[in-house]
DNA sequence: CAGGATCCGCTCTGATACTG
DNA sequence: CAGTATCAGAGCGGATCCTG
């Protein structure tokens, strides 16, 4: 599962990169960032690695510091563009199930090596802040 | 470049997924989101997937749609993060260059699978939210 | 050319309170 | 349990004007 590329195969994949970039299919490219590009929606969809079905209080708690209502809105989202499922018991008390369509988990898989790559540059990317602050404090 | 994965690979990567999704580094993550998750800056480090130099107004006539004043603080926010940097000539009139940080490269390089499923699967994604569409539409 | 400064509307968020 | 309703504040984002 270690998908990072070599500096060599980033300059060997550039040009495909390009194709991508300029396929120019913007207006639904912004779209699907302005989801998955909220401060939680990543987040949340994030939480059905731990299990297949989550429930509400269940991504509550797994999903660190998101409000009630931001989750619920942000569900809201992942259901109308179809990266979740939605499933409600008729019980007392009551009871829902949320679960990735099988788009949802395509779209998880993509943002994985994100993860991994935030994870393996951690330092860096700490430092790079430090030495920021640093420099403008100088001045 | 064809870096998507089928549903048996997914299963079989779920595990190591579920590890990087548990690893705790939020806060880092969270910034790295901010940047995901705001409305200009992956598209902004998109555009250089066309030159590995750009200057303000080059940017500006890419990225489709940004103002001078987001651009700006766009641009700031990457170089705080070590993901941009910023080349100063001291000429008339004015040249300024910023450049993809190696660190930038590498977030390029990992958001990339993600555009080229948002390409792959925009049918399906557009199909979803009409359905969903109709679906509330009729209730 | 590459922005800094300012004004301003709007949306996004979080807290709090309430409901089936 | 799984939400909805409401409200107030922070910040986003655009337009405009100005500068080295």
């Amino acid at each position: 599962m270690e998908r990072l590329m070599t500096d060599a195969e980033i300059t060997a994949a550039w040009s495909d990169i390009c194709k991508v970039l300029n396929k120019d299919q913007d207006e639904l490219k912004g779209d699907i960032l302005s989801h998955i590009g909220n401060k939680w929606s990543l987040f949340v969809i994030h939480a059905w690695g731990i299990d297949g079905k989550m429930r509400f209080s269940n991504l509550e708690s797994h999903v660190n510091g998101i409000s009630q209502r931001m989750l619920t809105k942000c569900l809201r989202e992942l259901e109308r563009d179809g990266l979740v499922s939605r499933a409600v018991y008729a019980e007392v008390p009551p009871k829902v199930e949320y679960e990735l369509t099988s788009l949802g988990r395509g779209l998880l898989v993509q943002v994985t090596p994100l993860w991994f790559w935030i994870a393996k540059h951690a330092d860096e990317l700490k430092n790079a802040r430090e030495e920021y602050a640093k420099s403008r404090g100088m001045q």
